[in-house]
DNA sequence: CTTTAAATTTAGGGTAACCCTAAAATTCAC
DNA sequence: GTGAATTTTAGGGTTACCCTAAATTTAAAG
């Protein structure tokens, strides 16, 4: 089922708002937040929060808020990790690590899974970004056993 | 005037197509063959062209096919020079010039300027891609002076 | 030069993803 | 419980895509 999942570039910024806010901070994720920092009106975000959870993205409960599911957080995730491996590399090249981070957001929706775990070989697997954020690893991504 | 000018990753498409055949390769662009390339209908084509025609990147002779402007090449050549650039820095990480390729066409309208020029730099300065094109210079990228 | 086939454009529709305001519904805090 | 704040619905609007069918124009063949 499920077919491929595609999310859009707008979509993709509510889902890394919603996942640090829910996962990596522990707040609550309300309508007029989203609203705030996206600087959309709150309708907006209701009616973007109702596509992604027509796509099982997250769960609504009217009034109350939304929380990311599995499908949702593993999505945020893969996100996220190509967020950091990007920013990893930008601040290689830039060096200048908000310089980097700007860049990464522009183009984590963008990157194909296959580069990301190309340039995290070649970064030889690291499990922090330049702010000191964790790094998901991808079980496609292998890691060069330890020796013994 | 002009304000911005922003091109959709659509558009980005069809000029970079339409700068390829045009400049590189001077051979007429005709609506039929962007159509088949591109696998849309002629009619889409169509209309795709007269927007950027509106945006002043190409003129339409109708039925005659099109030419891209001044500001066309200019633009196309910002896009040819992110897409290739890009490739250089992928063919680096997945050692494969195909790939390299594909994931650069991902990316190549994304990828803002500064952090072009910064991979550029970090390059020295290349003067052809992988696919041995030629990499269009950015005079914002300023090349270190030969000694003398 | 005319006819007909091929290429192209127009006309008319359709979807999806954005955005908004105003009004209704619900919750929260006093 | 009631009023203020939050959130959602209802109703609109735009832009960028895509399509088919019909009209137009060009080009090729006789």
């Amino acid at each position: 089922m499920d077919a491929e999942l595609s999310v859009t570039e707008n979509e993709a910024k509510y889902l890394k708002l919603i996942y640090r806010k829910q996962c990596e901070e522990s707040i609550k994720v309300k309508t007029t937040a989203v609203a705030k920092f996206l600087r959309v009106r709150p309708a907006t975000v209701t009616e973007v929060i109702q596509n992604l959870s027509e796509k099982n993205l997250l769960r609504h409960r009217r009034y109350h808020g939304v929380e990311l599911t599995k499908k949702g957080i593993a999505e945020a995730r893969k996100l996220l990790r190509t967020h950091r491996i990007l920013e990893i590399l930008f601040t290689d090249i830039l060096d200048n690590a908000q310089r980097a981070c700007n860049e990464a957001s522009k183009l984590d929706c963008h990157a194909s899974r296959d580069l990301i775990n190309a340039i995290c070989r070649a970064y030889g697997h690291p499990e922090i970004c330049p702010c000191e954020k964790t790094i998901f690893s991808d079980p496609k991504c292998k890691k060069k056993q330890m020796g013994g």
